[in-house]
DNA sequence: TTGACATATACCCATATAGGTATATATTGC
DNA sequence: GCAATATATACCTATATGGGTATATGTCAA
């Protein structure tokens, strides 16, 4: 009936611009909430309903330190997102359908000299 | 306040799965409404709604033709979320990092000569 | 213990939604 | 003119929201 709910997926929770920002603070490293507060100059009940909502999604992870809680990326929950995305980048960049033949390679390099990475 | 609107940005629009799915089915090709409503199965003024959300934040166009509207994808809408997510990708496939170099490669060989920064 | 600190939750409220149904606005054909 | 088709819009309703404020929970320090 109403929009889904933010914690549906990862395209409604990085939908709203706040916690994409919380991610990207994130990105540089583990975080905790009183930081998080400072910098996007929220309130901090406010920051950490954002991060539940990130969390619900599996966006970020949250690790005990004493009374504080680190946060952190968690990025695969990223990729449905990108990978619908990226299906229409050849729409408005040509030149990107050339990396379909450098990603076949890269993948054929790994597959084919079987060094780990 | 409430979340924002569906229409505020491509981020918004897109979280809609019946949006992404109308998309979808544009990337193929213009398409007019009523082929959309069968294809999706969705009511014709809820096929009508969500393309009026995706013309507003510019994701699709419309050209008409008689009686019929022809919509199609305009991808540079969804651009800004290709290169948001995309600066996640490192963090759940490493071997991407690669493609950075590919990228300045077809970067500088794009501008020609070499302009030094 | 007391108090300061760090974080999560409960509650309130205005707002935009998505689907449903009915209707308005073309456009074509007779 | 009228009817049929194609699309957009108006209206209704239940629902989840995000910010604000107050409070609960948990942890450290003296």
């Amino acid at each position: 009936m109403s929009r889904l709910p933010t914690t549906a997926d990862a395209f409604n929770a990085v939908a709203e611009p706040r916690r994409r920002e919380i991610l990207d603070l994130l990105a540089d490293g583990e975080r905790p909430v009183n930081e998080l507060v400072e910098l996007t100059g929220l309130g901090q009940p406010q920051v950490s309903k954002h991060l539940r909502v990130l969390r619900e999604v599996g966006a970020v992870q949250a690790r005990e330190e004493g009374r504080r809680r680190l946060y952190s990326v968690d990025a695969t929950a990223l990729r449905p997102v990108f990978d619908w995305v990226s299906r229409y980048q050849h729409l408005w960049e040509e030149r990107f359908e050339r990396l379909d033949d450098v990603l076949e390679e890269l993948k054929q390099e790994d597959q084919g000299d079987g060094d780990d990475d």
